[in-house]
DNA sequence: ATAAACATGTAAGCAGTTACATGATTTT
DNA sequence: AAAATCATGTAACTGCTTACATGTTTAT
């Protein structure tokens, strides 16, 4: 349902985008609040064309074919914010399986968090590095100062998941310590945001 | 496809559960990794009894009916665990309505952020609470300590999301503050997790 | 008494994945 | 010359939602 919007809230940029380059953007971290397999992208880009909420912006000799957003995509995307009600509804594969380890050997414990934290540190120099080359492109719009804004989320969100690994880890392999005591470096630090 | 792995991770812990129960925890905070909406449980469950993953605990005059993991069960959740990739790929609805909120005019930006404020300044009163209460019955097992910790970790996404959303609202709703100023007291914080 | 919450299930339809098919362009 | 990446699309299947149907128990 919500791919129609995640499509419209790309191209309302004003960035002409092919599907290919819509399902790419999806995948890693650029547009990373919303994923879609390349397969779903082309034939929604089709339906939605259909309905006129985006129109073709190119279409070159083999086929390649670039999208723009219309009028009527515009207020459909506005539409959307203000009628709309979020759906806070979550399915995080990854967050589940750290709730479940306990089934397991401490050994594959440790292996399994291990892979988990090596996963979230590439995400964060992965947007690191985005950040960086892109602070410099600075026309400070509207569209900048709300992109430049969900970096600084998601690079947050990811610095304290990777913290919590750290605690999850110690808590999960070594039954001695308190785990009030454990997380109290991590809670002590979220206090400070509530002042 | 999860959803199995959601339901065994939710009756792996020994109490039986109604096909109803496990679709209120997974509605509400206590088992707030996945979501699934009642009538997919229902017929998730008979599937699952019939692969032999969950066999029927009780089932009164009237319908009631819970079920208990079973040995094939377990070796299915640990099997999964260990053998799948994680899938990480993310749909979040509410962070790509905070992406796009740009394309509004300024009075509902503040009003959209404030609803999500609303909403997520409840679910961290809900965690408080259940956390406290729930404090108490200390057994201190493995289950208990991967419970607890994931507490902690929803509250510290929750409580960061919180901090980020109030930076937003000023970086959206006043041209004229620096970015990069506005969210230096959520940077500064997120720098000390690192050390 | 009535309403809200508890409790289970079926059927239709839409959302999303996986596998397959095809071919061009760029890199090694 | 071969492999990887770019690029689009169809078909079959599975996951998930919404609407409907039914009845019980608990609180007001």
């Amino acid at each position: 349902m919500a791919l129609k919007h995640a499509i419209l809230s790309a191209l309302s940029r004003g960035v002409p985008r092919t599907g290919y380059e819509l399902s790419a953007a999806f995948r890693d971290v650029t547009d990373s609040a919303w994923h879609a397999s390349p397969s779903q992208v082309y034939s929604e880009l089709q339906k939605m064309a259909a309905a006129g909420l985006i129109a073709v912006h190119k279409r070159d000799d083999r086929g390649k074919t670039s999208y723009v957003i219309t009028d009527d995509g515009m207020t459909e995307l506005r539409r959307w914010l203000i009628d709309d009600e979020p759906d806070h509804s979550v399915r995080d594969d990854a967050s589940l399986r750290m709730l479940t380890l306990w089934v397991l050997d401490k050994e594959t414990i440790g292996y399994l968090i291990d892979a988990e934290v090596a996963f979230q540190q590439r995400r964060l120099i992965q947007l690191e590095r985005l950040l960086k080359e892109w602070k410099h492109v600075r026309p400070d719009t509207p569209v900048w100062r709300n992109r430049y804004s969900s970096y600084v989320m998601n690079m947050s969100i990811t610095t304290v998941r990777l913290s919590w690994l750290k605690g999850l880890r110690t808590v999960l392999l070594d039954e001695n310590v308190d785990p009030e005591e454990t997380f109290a470096y991590l809670t002590d630090v979220i206090d400070k945001l509530h002042a």
